[in-house]
DNA sequence: GCCGTTTTCGGCCCGACTGTTTTCAGTCG
């Protein structure tokens, strides 16, 4: 069995919640949630660590104990103390502490006093009534249960950071119409511009809270109210998500953006600096015994901890105060360094748009080149391209670029990677190509070793310019294949082929955890819009705020640069 | 269970809201 880093970072999740509802010492629960955070937010799979014997000890919030744990689970491919506490604690009773409403005691309480050990026993005693008989819970608490359980049942629990942008847009208008309004702001994860958010944080400032509140709780496309309160409120919009709105001060604007802006792992470790300083941070302010010293701004707030600013898309707790404090913060890649996008597709295969609008959106939008990368005959559901058509299209650029003017449309291809890592079209097309994007579109289910060694095998084709979305993923419907991402990026870094971030917003491919481990090996990128409609092409800003997230700067980005340089970094 | 530029023991981030209470526990972010 595989044990990816994600693994162990979710049986040390289990764990914990195991512990947790068995009463254990909450800090040691909260040990092993630290160590799956930091687990999982490592660039390096624990597999190769453990194979290397390294010391794991050497990240933060892993101790001796979970070191020999991870060790264990990458030799064994699972955890004995795991198992021995699903033994006392079945994962059916553990599933129910994912239910809005229920931690740890109240899911003891329904296991030991009703004997519920299941989503239907639960489901069940509620119905009956049984729950609202227990001491701690009432009839208010077990409706709340019931709907919860329905909700559970029904959706998806985080949604893709494109889908949010529009109700977080719309719902900003609506606030920010209201009277007394003077600022609204969308915080969260929303701003760290995560590739899902789970709910919406929104702060509003102004002299009306009780009007905005109101403005909230009544606004058309809210489904449910969660709570109603004097500076907090919390709703379920008709989709689904979840949206909390929070009222502040004025001068306590920035302490409470960065409060709610996140992310938690990262409050936790600002907090820790503060109180070495004899520093309270919270929501209001920086605070020295009563006396308030911080707040107004999120730039005052790091000044009081003796750093920079950090923007949003580091907010990780991935060694971002560190670099704060020695003064190498990166400084990221933003969407204006882009020259051009290395990733589009034509009406020639699946893309909506000729040559010719394409070139013209491309220029409108200040590019100096764009990439003409259609599928090859391997998909021949999408009229992927054999030879003859690709040398057709080659002639159709040339000619192009003879009568337009400043842009140049470079002559590409996103050629299928073959199960046995072969390319779909012979190298003596390839070769006319200016560049080749390479990708993996079928044979998903192969082994991590085969999958891996096919990928390395296509890299090893010197006309392989760009790994296309290396990993295979789809989020929220499509796992990544099974490969050692590791060994691509070493690959790539071997062989000087280029990995793309792909930013179709379901894609997001590099992510921002191997954004960062390529950078470090000094692997480039490309960031493309894989757009298969004029409209498409504006989704490129989703791959910058990846990149970002994942400590790009513009020179780690080979589209940055103008085309004569970028046609140097397409020579390996 | 983790951690340490006072420490290897004794700390460990902080506040709002809800429902069930009669002053607070549980949950959440």
């Amino acid at each position: 069995m595989p044990a990816h880093n994600s693994d162990v970072a979710s049986m040390f999740e289990e764990l914990a919640d195991i512990l947790e509802i068995e009463g254990a010492n909450p800090f040691r629960v909260r040990a092993y949630r630290n160590g799956a955070r930091s687990v999982s937010g490592l660039s390096h799979s624990l597999r190769d660590l453990v194979r290397q014997e390294e010391d794991l000890t050497q990240y933060p919030g892993i101790g001796h104990e979970l070191a020999t744990k991870i060790k264990e689970i990458v030799d064994t491919g699972s955890l004995s103390a795991l198992e021995e506490a699903r033994q006392r604690v079945s994962p059916d009773l553990v599933s129910l502490m994912h239910i809005q409403g229920l931690g740890p005691k109240r899911v003891k309480a329904l296991h030991d006093k009703l004997g519920v050990k299941s989503l239907a026993d639960l489901q069940q005693a509620a119905a009956q009534g049984k729950v609202a008989e227990l001491s701690g819970f009432g009839t208010k608490t077990q409706n709340s249960i019931l709907e919860e359980i329905e909700r559970f049942q029904g959706e998806e629990k985080r949604y893709k950071l494109a889908v949010v942008e529009d109700v977080a847009a719309t719902l900003s208008r609506h606030l920010e119409k209201q009277s007394g309004v003077q600022k609204v702001q969308v915080a969260g994860s929303f701003r760290r511009r995560k590739e899902t958010v789970g709910d919406l944080d929104i702060l509003v400032t102004g002299n009306r809270p009780d009007e905005v509140m109101q403005a909230l709780v009544n606004y058309e496309d809210v489904r449910q109210v969660l709570a109603h309160g004097q500076t907090k409120s919390s709703v379920i919009m008709k989709n689904g998500l979840q949206v909390d709105l929070r009222f502040v001060a004025q001068d306590s604007f920035g302490a409470a953006l960065h409060y709610f802006t996140g992310s938690k792992a990262h409050n936790i470790a600002v907090r820790r600096l503060a109180l070495d300083r004899e520093l309270k941070v919270n929501e209001y302010g920086v605070f020295h015994g009563e006396q308030k010293v911080a707040g107004k701004s999120e730039e005052e707030v790091y000044a009081s901890v003796g750093l920079p600013y950090i923007v949003p898309e580091l907010r990780e707790d991935r060694g971002e105060l560190e670099a704060a404090a020695q003064g190498r913060l990166p400084e990221l890649i933003q969407r204006k360094d882009l020259c051009g996008d290395l990733h589009v597709h034509t009406k020639a295969s699946d893309g909506k748009n000729t040559l010719q609008e394409l070139a013209q959106a491309a220029r409108d939008m200040g590019y100096e080149y764009l990439g003409i990368t259609d599928h090859t005959r391997n998909l021949s559901m999408v009229g992927g391209l054999g030879e003859d058509r690709l040398m057709e299209q080659m002639e159709e650029i040339e000619d192009l670029n003879a009568q337009l003017s400043g842009i140049t449309l470079l002559k590409g291809s996103e050629v299928d990677i073959l199960k046995d890592g072969s390319l779909d079209l012979p190298d003596w097309v390839l070769q006319k190509l200016d560049f080749c994007v390479c990708s993996v579109h079928t044979a998903f289910n192969l082994s991590r070793e085969k999958q891996t060694e096919r990928i390395l095998r296509a890299m090893d084709n010197s006309n392989c310019t760009i790994l296309g979305h290396p990993s295979g993923r789809l989020i929220g419907s499509r796992e990544a294949y099974d490969v050692d991402m590791e060994r691509v990026l070493h690959g790539a870094g071997e062989r000087g082929c280029i990995l793309e971030l792909n930013s179709q917003p379901d894609r997001l491919d590099l992510d921002d955890v191997y954004c960062k481990a390529a950078k470090e090996l000094g692997v480039k990128i490309a960031i493309s819009s894989d757009a298969h409609q004029l409209g498409n092409l504006e989704l490129i800003r989703f791959g910058v705020d990846q990149a970002r997230r994942g400590w790009l700067e513009a020179e780690d980005v080979v589209n940055t640069r103008p085309l004569e340089g970028l046609k140097k970094l397409f020579k390996r």
